[in-house]
DNA sequence: GCCTGTATCTTTACATTGTCAAGATACGCT
DNA sequence: AGCGTATCTTGACAATGTAAAGATACAGGC
């Protein structure tokens, strides 16, 4: 019975990743137990085993989920922005940081881990992925510079930024200067167009 | 004999600070044991207790002692910086990322983790002491600005990218894009330079 | 000088963790 | 119907942080 699952307990690896990111989310990455996660799907302990090989192997494949889902939070912003390149550009940062916000503890193990394999081939191209879509974004805010220095440090200042401000954010520390609690949606989304910005030439 | 210390064992509260930095920069802080620090320190495993309480007080005391070398990290840039405002404003991000590159699993110890506890006297204090240094040297650049959210937005574009930039360097995520293994240490600076000023209007 | 009290450190014990090995179970296939 | 294999469970092990209890060394009063 069940039809198509290949085993009484459904498809135990999505199983698993729904419930260590669960787990991630509510005990945060520090305190990340791969029992607690096989105790929430209902499996024994070693369970996890047979499908991600170890710890590293889960968190790499959850990682990997977490770059895709940081590219579609950036597509989400984008698809409600204006068309021209610089509110292109800016939803970018909109949906890291929006991202980084909903996920914190997965956004850390994304960007300030080691528990994940960066060479595993899913965790690698998923990144990938959303490197190069930030690096198109800069790219198509300059379309006409040449000069590859120029690039580079656009796009490094770029990414500094945005990655800076999402860190200092769910860290907690940018709450108080920023006034973060106290912000409606819109001025929220207006200050950090401002900080993004301030990075560019190019005129708003 | 050996003087004045009050127990044969020498200052085992610095001893075990020492300790605990190389267990930190050489296992990083995803591996710390308190264990192999007691261990390192030549001490029993449940030594560390009764000066430090656990795990989360020696951090704390561990993480503290980095916020003020991180000032000194900053002020040593500073003293061989140039006197004017904008020079004086790069070197507090080139000594953040000096310390960053530095000490690492320290950094992170700072600034990514809930290991240390923030609300603890000489962790908070610390701490704001840095944050202080930083938004003195941002007013500095801009003393005529009365206007608070600009202000705001200088103070957190300044902080961002910084933090940003030293996350990504430690990380290894700014190597490829950089080249930093293949540039000068005067190239580093002068790119680094060119990142951390790409924020502001006054001109170099 | 000795004795008591206290701070410092060690030893022992316990629950929890990740990983491995061995055994049990259910499914696909012939 | 039965065999082989993928899937999952059980049991065990070393390592970890923490707490409690015991041992040790120092200080101060008599």
């Amino acid at each position: 019975m069940t039809a198509k699952q290949p085993y009484h307990k459904g498809d135990l690896p999505a199983l698993l990743l729904k419930a260590a990111e669960d787990e991630l989310s509510e005990n945060g990455l520090e305190r990340f137990s791969l029992r607690a996660t096989a105790k929430r799907a209902h499996v024994s302990h070693a369970a996890p085993a047979h499908h991600f090989k170890d710890m590293t192997g889960l968190l790499s494949a959850l990682g990997a989920d977490g770059y895709r889902r940081l590219i579609a939070a950036q597509e989400a912003r984008q698809a409600q922005a204006g068309p021209d390149q610089v509110s292109q550009f800016v939803a970018l940062g909109l949906g890291y940081v929006d991202f980084a916000e909903a996920h914190p503890a997965l956004f850390q193990l994304m960007f300030a881990s080691e528990k994940p394999d960066r060479s595993h081939p899913d965790f690698a191209e998923a990144s990938l992925a959303a490197f190069a879509k930030l690096q198109d974004g800069v790219n198509a805010l300059y379309p006409d510079e040449t000069d590859q220095a120029r690039r580079t440090t656009m796009l490094m200042t770029s990414w500094s930024v945005v990655h800076g401000l999402a860190e200092l954010i769910i860290s907690g520390r940018a709450s108080a200067p920023m006034q973060l609690d106290a912000r409606s949606p819109e001025d929220r989304d207006a200050m950090i167009h401002a900080i993004l910005m301030r990075v560019h030439e190019v005129k708003v």
